[in-house]
DNA sequence: GCCCCGGCTGTGAGCGCTAACAATGCTCCG
DNA sequence: CGGAGCATTGTTAGCGCTCACAGCCGGGGC
């Protein structure tokens, strides 16, 4: 049933049960320390006797802050920004955050930045924004920022507060992997040229074959999709000196496993694959994925750290997060996709 | 730059600059009719010189309620929370909402009801609750609610505003698929029996077989999970009988081709396979996936009509929705992994 | 010509809370 | 034994907004 227009009990109500005044019954609420403990116990019992429970918009109204963070995250329902945003949401939570959340379906300036406003006019403690391409990441720069902004799988180059998977060094893990094995090179499905995550795996892998001084082929376009990965298949499948493919992550392995295994082209036998995300599939794809698990948690966890931070010290550099890394490192997991080069593997 | 200290203008900054009173300056916001057009333009572009933005939480206050949506969510990656989820986040903020996400990690009745309570202390208006499960429905009986209440995926048997997708009627659709194909009967693999989708699809399923008068299976136990599925195809692959199988889920499908592939069972040749939510890899597992698609942003969408009705009408029934119909019916996408049985089908 | 009425605008109060300061009662020290 | 000094509590003043109620003005009915 709905029952309309009936305020609950008030912090005077309290007082008056209680038998103190209402500022005191503030002070038990936020902890204070100067408060006689048979008070605190009374004033406590008073609350629960009338259930009480405190009005954040009038807290919010006076304090001008609200314990919420704002997050900006992009529509999709791509694995990483998914897995990334129910880590924070779980993790903020947890902090004694709330958590507003608004999705933007356009990865463009305009949006981020009205995504950001709305949540500014909230009054939000922080805000934080998932900015896997260079037009969200850029937009944030020119905002004004009256409280801490951390940025999410942004631009690694730029300066500020950021937490991000490690994707150089995932894509160097993935393509040494694939070296260790045995191949003479690894050639590379990207995602998206204008996603961070895209451009550092790529440039992880390319630096990894460079490092052993092995020929680094041309780039194989991609979009995140496993249609991409899967004509990405097709045309590598033709080519017989293909022994050993990174994929920037599961969803498009998948679609290159569908293709090479139309193709005729044996996995890990011909060809040895190797993805990046780990979704929960992979370990049951034919065959079984090897791939380079990110800890979306760490990230998580490493962001809601910054808030805190800056919570506790409230100066202009707050959530500058010099302290720990930016940069969580992938794992690689094993399975059953990758294995030695065919004996006969011509020379490219 | 962090500011701190600096809080914007004020409603009162607006009038003395548009020669105004506050009150008026709060009737073109608000869009009350009775402004003269002249002062509503002089008030408009003083708002826009000093860059006025309102304060949420004043307002909030004084009318008791913030037009922010509460939403409790599973803390699972579960491709249909998930997706669930993020429809409604998109729809809601499309809608003018803003959206309040608290995860919870265990679906019992003590977390439902604190997090409820959580966003009951932010004076939302309306509260959105992916219900599952038994225990976290039932938990929302005993709740005050001041507020209008929506379940999403929750017990279709109990009343109140529900909307969900139509399990039943997408379990009968994949087995009508099967039989349609010519299989004599279709086993199951079922999600966890306390989720309302698994029991749905399952009751779907099994009903769709009496009516047209086929042997009924005995159901094969799952929890969604890829490894799950993948147990439950080395089972059934030893039964040659088998030739078409309902898997509750595409990541219980994906573990079902695996072991199948495994056990040298083809699909579609000799078992045909029929998953549910159309997870974007389904169309490139080996072979692409037959399975059924929700439209989680028609089930978004209707809930957010029934927060509109209840805006517009603040009536004891708001939100009640008898009106559009609770539940969504999901569609039947084909692909590779059904075919007709093989001609020499043992009889069971 | 007077009054009533409706369109438009202003005034005052108060939503529930915290911050700043004032007041009280003690303890402790010289 | 007086007062500094501290712990504890109360008082007052807003935070920025909406709601209820007044006021003012011009036009139309009689």
């Amino acid at each position: 049933m709905v029952e309309r227009n009936r305020r609950g009990p008030s912090m005077f109500d309290v007082a008056r049960v209680a038998g103190v005044s209402h500022q005191t019954v503030s002070r038990v609420l936020n902890a204070h320390p100067n408060v006689r403990e048979a008070t605190r116990v009374r004033v406590l019992s008073a609350i629960d006797e009338l259930g009480y429970r405190p009005n954040r918009a009038a807290r919010t109204l006076v304090t001008g802050r609200d314990r919420v963070l704002g997050v900006v995250a992009p529509g999709s329902t791509l694995f990483g920004p998914v897995s990334m945003l129910a880590a924070f949401e779980e993790q903020a939570v947890q902090a004694g955050f709330g958590v507003s959340v608004v999705r933007i379906r356009a990865l463009d300036g305009t949006s981020v930045r009205e995504a950001v406003q709305r949540h500014l006019d909230g009054q939000v403690s922080g805000i934080v924004v998932i900015a896997p391409v260079a037009p969200v990441a850029a937009a944030l720069e020119e905002l004004p920022r009256p409280v801490p902004l951390v940025t999410v799988d942004g631009d690694p180059d730029r300066p500020g507060a950021m937490v991000t998977v490690d994707q150089v060094e995932g894509g160097r893990l993935a393509t040494r992997a694939l070296l260790a094995a045995g191949h003479r090179t690894v050639w590379h499905v990207a995602g998206p040229p204008d996603w961070f995550d895209a451009a550092g795996r790529a440039a992880g892998w390319a630096a990894e074959l460079r490092a052993a001084g092995r020929e680094v082929p041309p780039v194989v376009p991609g979009d995140w999709s496993p249609d991409a990965g899967y004509r990405a298949g097709q045309f590598l499948a033709r080519m017989p000196e293909v022994t050993a493919v990174f994929a920037a992550n599961d969803a498009m392995a998948t679609g290159l496993l569908h293709a090479l295994h139309e193709r005729g082209r044996a996995v890990p036998g011909e060809v040895s694959v190797v993805g990046f995300d780990d979704v929960p599939s992979s370990a049951h794809l034919i065959p079984p994925l090897t791939t380079m698990r990110p800890d979306f948690e760490a990230v998580a966890r490493r962001v809601l750290d910054l808030f805190v931070a800056a919570e506790a010290d409230p100066g202009p550099d707050a959530a500058a997060g010099a302290a720990s890394p930016r940069a969580v490192v992938p794992v690689l997991v094993e399975r059953a996709s990758v294995a030695a080069p065919p004996a006969d593997a011509p020379a490219p």
